[in-house]
DNA sequence: TCAAGAAAACGAATGGTTCTAATTTTGTGG
DNA sequence: CCACAAAATTAGAACCATTCGTTTTCTTGA
């Protein structure tokens, strides 16, 4: 009896190669529902959904999905890292260097690197990573008044 | 009797505003004179030129040059941050995967933000970095033979 | 030269992340 | 259905880069 509930998270992990486990169902859950997440925030998120889970068994997990290509890990100069669930697009992000919301940005050629050096020194480049460095909306309005 | 030395590192110093002091001094033509530096690597460039100096004040003295616009701050994801010299022409940099070797990478365009969001989420951007992620002529060469 | 204030030293702490070793769970073949 | 091997989880400690508070030393401008 494995017809109740649509187990089309479960699946991707296991296609994937990896073993499926409460926790990385409700980790894959948490990345894609949030917003660019942290690694506390995601152990929260995770925590609301299956009771307790160690920070250790997160950071497996991050490791192992990050991998696998489920998730995309991003570090932003001077920030802890982020997670997104959004992968296989290579998209940019912008970053407010007041707050540190992070926001996508479609790639206009969308296959990496989708760009390329002036000078590439040698180098058989395979990914070309954009940050857009700036302030958004809110900190904008809230600096200006 | 201020001319037997050229003292144009001591004066771009004083005319960002900083005090002049041998460690400073010795810091700035450390990273000028090295290649993408780590802290580590500057600390010890600088006991070279001037003996003992804390790594609480090479850090300090990295904040306030960078600060002060003398130095640019590079931190490639994962790794600890690295500083270089040349400033102003907002170049990129490409980073090997498999030994962090960092080269440097010039601007088409020249003047920050080389690039434009497709969409900017209304944040007012400044500048966009570039990260070229590679495998470096050494590191290629190593894995392949 | 002198005082004000900035920079450096010193010592310790902090935060994010990773490692090790032991235990539990999962998928699979008998 | 059961047992086994591989993989996942746990707990705890360790690690590294960086920062913090305080005291001492030094640069600088008057």
């Amino acid at each position: 009896m494995t017809a109740s509930r649509p187990p089309t998270t479960a699946e991707e992990l296991r296609g994937a190669g990896l073993r499926v486990t409460a926790a990385r169902v409700a980790l894959l859950e948490t990345v894609r529902a949030g917003d660019h997440l942290g690694v506390e925030a995601i152990a929260s998120g995770v925590r609301d959904r299956v009771g307790h889970v160690s920070l250790q068994a997160v950071y497996e997990a991050l490791h192992a999905l990050t991998a696998a290509g489920l998730l995309r890990r991003i570090e932003p100069a001077g920030s802890p890292a982020r997670f997104e669930g959004r992968v296989g697009d290579n998209h940019h992000h912008v970053i407010c260097r007041s707050c540190g919301a992070v926001a996508d940005v479609d790639c206009a050629r969308g296959d990496a690197p989708c760009l390329t050096a002036s000078d590439d020194h040698g180098f058989s480049i395979d990914e070309a990573e954009v940050i857009y460095w700036g302030v958004c909306p809110g900190c904008s309005t809230r600096r200006s008044t």
